[in-house]
DNA sequence: ACCTATTGATAAGA
DNA sequence: TTCTTATCAATAGGT
């Protein structure tokens, strides 16, 4: 349709390219439009031209994004929506779940929301965290007899070693071919043993300065 | 173009309008087909009829999804990839929390991961609850002391109602224009105060047969 | 962008 | 649906 027959390939000449390229263009998006009218479809056209120009044809009451979801619909892709609505729950049950959670522990901390237990349950939480109170404690001791009696080995140990080094050492007194040594290897040794074993006790006496939240890491938890 | 000019709007023949929509459509087809060999362009044609029936064009080396990814590329719609990303970062920080509450709600249960633990944690964990545990228990004596003071004024008013009533009655029984009569509405009354005044102090007796979750009702919380 | 000879598309009928 | 064909529309190449 021209002044000439042209062959369905490629055009070489970029400018001619063009051209036929916007005219033709043209042509389709026109004749797409009277089809749509003719005969009340919806119709989407997208271009993309090799020089990466984009053009678009979208018939009357025809959204992108209409076409988009219809086209899934109909091929069966509709992954993507209902993946994503499931996402959505699962986050929302995530955020019901933590503020559950969250309640709890405000509760078992005794910060508020107590009001809303009944007698019967306020009688529960005091008992249950009675015995939590009587595990941690239990835990507490648990551990404190653990480091005392392997301290107490330690001491025993120390005691022996020391023991000898005296006779050692009053056996080199007496003996001129040595002089007075400290050997500071086993001072260090003691030393360390000293502060370990008061540092052991020390928590008992300190004031726990440390609030809940920073004790156990979950300040942040809170808030968010 | 046919044996006759047609005016561009709604074809009312069902048939006239289904043949022509037929057609149409595949000229617009053939034409996008030559137009993306001639301009190397990439194209992609959706069409829904009226009556439902779905038709595309694709051009060569196109797929759909390309070209909706392109278009969204070049609108600038490109919002779901970057949503959807968020969104499973959000999950993934929701979930973490979740994992951080509920240890810190076993912890304080005493229930396990004590061993995580330092000795000043403990000390710490054991000093905090021991603290919610004195603040939930005094909450409970202070539920207990309003409800007790509540029912000790409905006994004082039911005493003095009481006495009316007895002090009527002797009245009414040497008035000889009266009979002995009961009256059930006090009756009732009475009943119900006794019940009440009971069931207020059963639970100090009732061995709380109710397990943490139960009480709280949180057990499914744990789980999941 | 416009022109127009020429080819392509298609309406109506079979 | 498909074919035919008279007619109208699109467009290639030139300006």
């Amino acid at each position: 349709m021209g002044r000439g027959k042209i062959e369905i390939k490629k055009i070489e000449n970029s400018t001619n390219r063009q051209v036929t390229y916007s005219k033709r263009r043209n042509g389709i998006f026109k004749k797409a439009q009277e089809l749509s009218v003719l005969c009340d479809a919806k119709i989407s056209i997208i271009m993309l031209s090799s020089s990466g120009k984009y053009h678009e044809f979208l018939g009357p009451n025809v959204t992108m994004k209409n076409m988009y979801d219809q086209y899934q619909k109909t091929i069966g892709i509709d992954l993507w929506v209902s993946h994503y609505e499931k996402m959505q729950e699962q986050m929302r049950q995530l955020k019901e779940i933590n503020d559950q959670l969250r309640k709890e522990i405000r509760q078992r901390i005794g910060e508020d929301n107590l009001n809303d237990l009944s007698m019967e349950q306020l009688q529960g939480l005091e008992k249950n965290i009675d015995a939590s109170l009587s595990l941690v404690r239990g835990r507490k001791y648990h551990d404190i007899k653990t480091k005392t009696d392997t301290y107490r080995k330690k001491v025993k140990n120390l005691e022996e070693r020391h023991g000898n080094l005296l006779s050692d050492f009053e056996v080199k007194c007496e003996d001129p071919q040595y002089g007075l040594v400290d050997n500071e290897g086993d001072y260090e040794s003691e030393a360390a043993f000293a502060n370990g074993v008061s540092n052991l006790y020390a928590f008992h006496l300190q004031p726990t300065q440390l609030s809940h939240g920073e004790a156990l890491g979950f300040h942040d938890l809170r808030l968010g």
